[in-house]
Order: C-alpha cells, then structure tokens, then sequence
DNA sequence: CGCTAATTTGACCTGGATCAACTACGGTGG
DNA sequence: CCACCGTAGTTGATCCAGGTCAAATTAGCG
C-alpha cells in the first residue's frame, strides 16, 4: 500500500477501463481527481433523501445500498453497492437526492467534488460517455428488480438477486468459483425485495433444502448455479458487463 | 402543418428546454436532426428485446410503453411515455435491446440515427448534459416503481401511478385541471404494476367508489387530488420538473 | 460470559391471485 | 339502422403466497 503503484482511485480506474479505453492523458486526469477518503462504519447515512449535495461518493471497499423510507417508516433498498461503484453519480446532474445512501459493511469511500467531476467530463467526453453508460446500466438493473417485483415468486426473486449479486463481485474480482461475500442480513434482503423478513428466511432454508445454496458468516456459496439461473430465468445480458477491449 | 413554424422536433426541443437553457446554435443543430417520421398503429412493437438497434425513437404523438415477457409470456411494463420522451436512448450507449419498446395508441415516432445523436452530443455537451440528466430522472422514476411495488398497497401503488402519469403530462401541457388522457387498458395497468386485471377492476371500483377519481372514455379525471397524494405518499421531488428558465 | 442483534420456528391471517362466467361497448359490415 | 363480434370491463367463488405476531434459539462480539 506504501510504495506500490495502486492508487486510491484504481477502483474508479478499473470500472471505467471495462466500460471504455482510455488515453494515457484520460487515466492520469482520472487519478488527478482531488479526493478526500474516508473510512465509515457499518450502517451509516452517507447522503440523506432530500440533501443538497456538492460532490459525489466513489466505493473504495466495503459495501452501500441505496434507499428510501415510507412515511410509517418501512425501509426500500434500491440497490447494493462495492468498490468502483458511485452510487450518488445522480447528483452530478441532480444535485438534490430524492433517496438516501448509507453503508452497510464498514466501508472506504473518496468524495469527488462536483465541480472537479464535470470539469473531467467536459475535457473527456470519452470518459462522460462511460459515466453516463454506467448510469443506464444503473437503470437496466433497476428493470429487472421491477421485473423480479412484479412477476417472479419469492424464490425466484431472491435467487435472481443472488446471480447478480454474484456476478457483479466477480466482475471485479472480488469473487470467483461461485463463491462471494454478502455481508448483510436477512431484513436488508428483505427490504430489497419487497418480503417480510420472516419469509426470506423460510425462502433461504428452502433453497439449502435443495442444496442451492450455502449461506453463513457472510458467505454466499451457489452450489448449484446452473438451477439457480434457470429457476430465476437469469439473464446476465442486463447487466451490460463486457470484457475491457485489449490493451 | 403546413407553413407554421412548429417543427417535427419541436417535442424534443420543449423537452430540452425544460432542462437546460439552449443556444440558437443548439437549438438549430436540434432541429438539423436527419430524422424519419413514422405513424405506427396501437399496439405494435417498435424495437424488440435482443435486437441491435442503429437508432433511437423519439415519440412525438401518442403513447409507448417498455416492457419484457418472462419465459411464460407474462408481460412487465417498466414505463410509459409520451410527445418528447426517446425512451430507448439507452441504444445510443448499449445497442442491444435487454428490453422491448412498443405503442399502447396509435403514435407518430421520428427514428434518429445513432451516428447524428452522437454527433449532436459530441459538438455540444450541453445538450449531452440535458440526455443524461433525462436518463438519470429515467432511474429516478424506476426507484419509485421499486418503492409502490416493494412497500405499498394496491390501492396506494396505482393511487401513485395515477399521480405521476397526471404530471407528466400537465408537464408538457397534454393535461391540466387533475384531467387527463389514459389512453390504456387495465390490463395494462396490471402489467405496469404487478398485480392481476381483476385486482386493478376492483381497486379502481374503489377508487370510484371513495370519490377519488373518474375514469371512463380513456379519460382519467382527479376528483380529489389531495387525497390520492396523500394516501399514496406522493412526492413529485423524484419527477425533478423544474420550470424552464426564462427566456 | 453476558448482551445484543440476527436467525429460526410456529400459529394464524389476509391481500391479492386464479378461474370462470357474464356484461357492456365500440366498431364493422349488411 | 341494426345485428354481430371481439375486446375490455365486471362479478363471484375459492385459494394460496406471503404477511404478521410472538416467542424461542442462536451467533457474534466486547
């Protein structure tokens, strides 16, 4: 960490590369980006629903979700975030949140201000193509949770959210052989799907009935991934990943 | 028609607009788009999930919904949209189609070639700006689909429903007085929001029955436009119309 | 080792689904 | 102008996925 050439922003880097190539020039303006990093606990807000903000919150490690509370209180996670990601990229152009961002692990985040991320963006459109690609495939997500919501069993809502969730890790490496952290509980799977918890949890039993699944300490192990996607008519296409062009 | 200063693209103009204040310049490249109109009949698909497309839609006149089929041909409507919305924009980034685009009316569309959009937005960032601002308020809407289908009743889920699609269209002037055209079935109602034709017919008689709306003739009239924002918790904040600024 | 948060279990309930008629209505052709 | 037909809307009866409530039982963790 002391001499190496990883950098803080190598997770920002390396979700940009996988999107689009980028210039020497581009990479170092990228690194230049003036940071400030700061380590959070577990469950913190980071941005709250209705906030005016002026920079933008780039994961370094550790988990995010998105959400929004009703007026009685019941909590909706819109999505869960790992390192690369930026989560609130919204308010660049939407400066008001019309949802909150909190931690759910302890997490490393860097805050970009605003003003230094649009200047990136009117120097490189190369690289305001990427971050606004990102944000489609951000909404392309938020389809298939519609989708999931609207017409898929509990069952087979929660093992399509295991596949992307999955998948997402391994994208970047944090997972691989079917194998990959999910450091959050069964409520926080509940509220990303719409279930009370208690049934979430009948849900998880079923599919370690099956053998599935192995889920325990934070670990999620699909040991049977071929049925998990055909149950849940996984199709990875929404997720938009593809491989970096060569160098 | 004929010789009025109204243009073809004057939708997508009053839509920028409203978003960003535009230069003659911008405004003339706009208006420079090589398009092709088209009038499509109700019902008929314009891009298909899976395909690659080379171009976007605008919707100039009438009504278009997203939606996909699971294996079972149970449909999910993700959006609907109407004069001025390009709800397949997304191709201009990621060319494959993880979803469908089709008419609920009869429509008129003019059909962009990707390679003049990416033109447009290369020479003038403004206006790329203002696209994926669009976008974002794009996902903006979704998160609230997420947030009626995961944490509200029936009744609240389409008291909502109600309340956005109203707005929209007081937005660009297709409605005002809590009247407005909903040109759908209630199947399609059913579709968009997870729930069954029968339970949509019964939730409306209530509705009727309480006063709050009339809904009859594809005319949607709000008879008591406090109380549907308040029974469904209806925040227009997620809709981000802002007045566009002055001349 | 004790405390708190997380998971699990059981009993019971309900919102909304499903299935199957039946009715109303906007065309369309005679 | 009317008979016909297909689509959309309505109704009733029954069922079930998943919710709710409350009480254990773990699992972490300081």
């Amino acid at each position: 960490m002391a001499s190496t050439p990883t950098h803080a922003l190598s997770p920002l880097l390396r979700k940009l590369e996988s999107i689009a190539t980028l210039t020497d020039e581009e990479r170092h303006a990228v690194e230049s980006l003036p940071v400030k990093t700061r380590m959070l606990a577990p469950r913190q807000d980071i941005v709250r629903d209705g906030d005016h903000t002026s920079q933008c919150c780039l994961i370094l490690d550790g988990w995010a979700c998105r959400y929004k509370l009703t007026g009685k209180g019941q909590r909706q996670i819109f999505s869960f975030h790992i390192g690369g990601d930026i989560p609130d990229l919204q308010s660049l152009l939407i400066p008001v949140m019309d949802h909150s961002l909190a931690t759910l692990t302890s997490t490393t985040v860097a805050l970009i201000p605003h003003a230094d991320m649009r200047e990136l963006t009117l120097r490189f459109p190369n690289i305001a193509a990427a971050l606004w690609r990102d944000t489609l495939v951000d909404g392309a997500i938020f389809r298939a949770w519609i989708m999931c919501m609207g017409q898929r069993s509990a069952f087979d809502h929660i093992a399509h959210l295991f596949c992307e969730l999955y998948l997402k890790q391994e994208a970047v490496g944090l997972a691989s052989e079917h194998r990959c952290p999910l450091p959050f509980t069964q409520l926080d799977l509940a509220d990303a799907t719409g279930l009370s918890n208690v049934h979430v949890n009948r849900v998880l039993q079923e599919m370690r009935r099956n053998g599935l699944i192995t889920l325990r300490s934070q670990t999620l192990v699909v040991e049977a991934w071929e049925r998990l996607v055909q149950t849940s008519e996984f199709d990875a296409a929404y997720l938009h990943l593809q491989k970096r062009a060569a160098p």
